[in-house]
DNA sequence: AATATCCGCAACCGCTCCGAC
DNA sequence: CGTCGGAGCGGTTGCGGATAT
């Protein structure tokens, strides 16, 4: 049995807003504040459904708004959170104060997608498109020659997803002691693609620089990319890149950041022994077209330990990892699950985010976290 | 000047989450 | 525990203005 609707939908009037209707919102907010937005077109005597009214509310009329363009730095910070956590728009708008979702979302959609792809970045991955089809490529047998100046097509948005399951990456050093840069990026478990090719033009290596705040070093996207979900699962003992690593930093930062990052990944690996490649070997489709089983198997014969039982079940291989909430799940089996979920996790993770990195929007946030 | 096309934004839709009962 | 309903979310649509032809 399906939900009836929230409203009488032939009898309320939609489109746009008059500043009619605006008012009476407004006046209806100011004498009874916000709440049970299903009453307030009846209180505020408006033919508009409750959720419109939210709506309008929310996405234009509050007073906390901003309705002038966005920033460099803004768009800087919207570029970033999406590398880190995708389209989850409220999340982003939540450090963009004045900002809503909607504003985010649209902003996303209409200027700043393009202008990465512009430079040969794909929007989904934030990878250079080049680097994008030349793995996928190799993965399917492909031969797809570099193009970096190629626009997002259909095939690179199913790359996109595909890499971040297909990739593998090389096994962690044994010794913590390794340089830095690769070892750090190599070890991502998030967004496997390592940038071992160097056939990216100029602009996209100045990627991070893109809106000409401080140009940090070329690896900074992929320290705040590699951030690692299942070392971190458990935030007493694995605190984020530091602010400078999150937003580019000097590379002492960065060096100093992707040691630790690489230490906990190793000790992730030792104590919960389930990375995101046990994952992928666990889907019998990439394993058996990749060849990478094989190499797993080696792998795993130098990682075997207490937790080699951590294999992921079918049920949770199969997860469509497009599906937001299976998404979660999934990765949250993958971070050692038990008793704290991914979004457990990824809250945790904001929050940290927020006090160590953010302080200043945190101040100025209204939201409670 | 008229028409076609493009683009950005506001609004809507359908879904999930979550608390109350 | 299941149901209901409000709230919130991300994706999509469609209108209206801007620009190109």
């Amino acid at each position: 049995m399906g939900r009836p609707p929230c409203c009488d939908k032939s009898n309320v009037k939609r489109g746009l807003w008059t500043p009619e209707e605006d008012a009476k919102i407004l006046a209806y907010v100011a004498t009874h504040g916000i709440g049970n937005w299903t009453l307030v077109p009846k209180k505020a005597g408006l033919n508009r459904c409750g959720k419109s009214c939210r709506l309008r509310w929310t996405n234009y009329l509050r007073p906390d708004l901003k309705h002038d363009n966005f920033t460099p730095e803004e768009e800087e910070l919207i570029i970033r959170l999406h590398e880190a956590i995708g389209s989850r728009w409220s999340v982003i708008a939540r450090q963009l104060p004045g900002r809503t979702d909607n504003d985010v979302k649209n902003y996303w959609n209409t200027k700043l997608k393009k202008k990465l792809q512009k430079i040969g970045i794909d929007p989904i991955t934030h990878k250079p498109i080049s680097k994008i089809l030349n793995d996928f490529g190799n993965i399917s047998g492909i031969n797809i020659p570099p193009s970096p100046n190629t626009t997002t097509n259909s095939a690179t948005h199913q790359a996109g997803p595909f890499m971040r399951k297909a990739f593998k990456p090389e096994p962690p050093s044994s010794s913590t002691t390794a340089t830095p840069t690769s070892s750090c990026s190599n070890n991502s478990t998030i967004m496997m693609a390592n940038n071992n090719n160097n056939d990216h033009t100029p602009q996209q290596d100045n990627y991070n620089g893109f809106f000409s705040l401080t140009p940090p070093p070329s690896a900074a996207a992929e320290t705040f990319l590699s951030w690692d979900f299942s070392a971190s699962a458990s935030a007493s003992s694995s605190p984020l890149p530091s602010a400078e690593t999150f937003l580019g930093s000097p590379r002492e930062s960065f060096s100093s950041s992707c040691q630790q990052q690489q230490q906990q990944q190793v000790e992730a690996q030792t104590t919960q022994g389930l990375m995101w490649r046990e994952f992928l070997v666990s889907d019998s489709t990439l394993a058996s077209s990749s060849g990478f089983q094989h190499e797993h198997d080696e792998e795993k014969a130098i990682e075997e330990g207490p937790s080699a039982e951590l294999v992921p079940p079918p049920s949770v291989a199969a997860a469509d990892f497009s599906a937001r909430s299976d998404g979660d799940d999934m990765v949250g089996a993958l971070c050692g699950g038990g008793s704290s979920s991914f979004v457990e996790s990824m809250l945790d993770k904001e929050r940290e985010m927020m006090q160590s990195q953010f302080p200043q929007l945190l101040d100025r946030l209204a939201f409670d976290y």
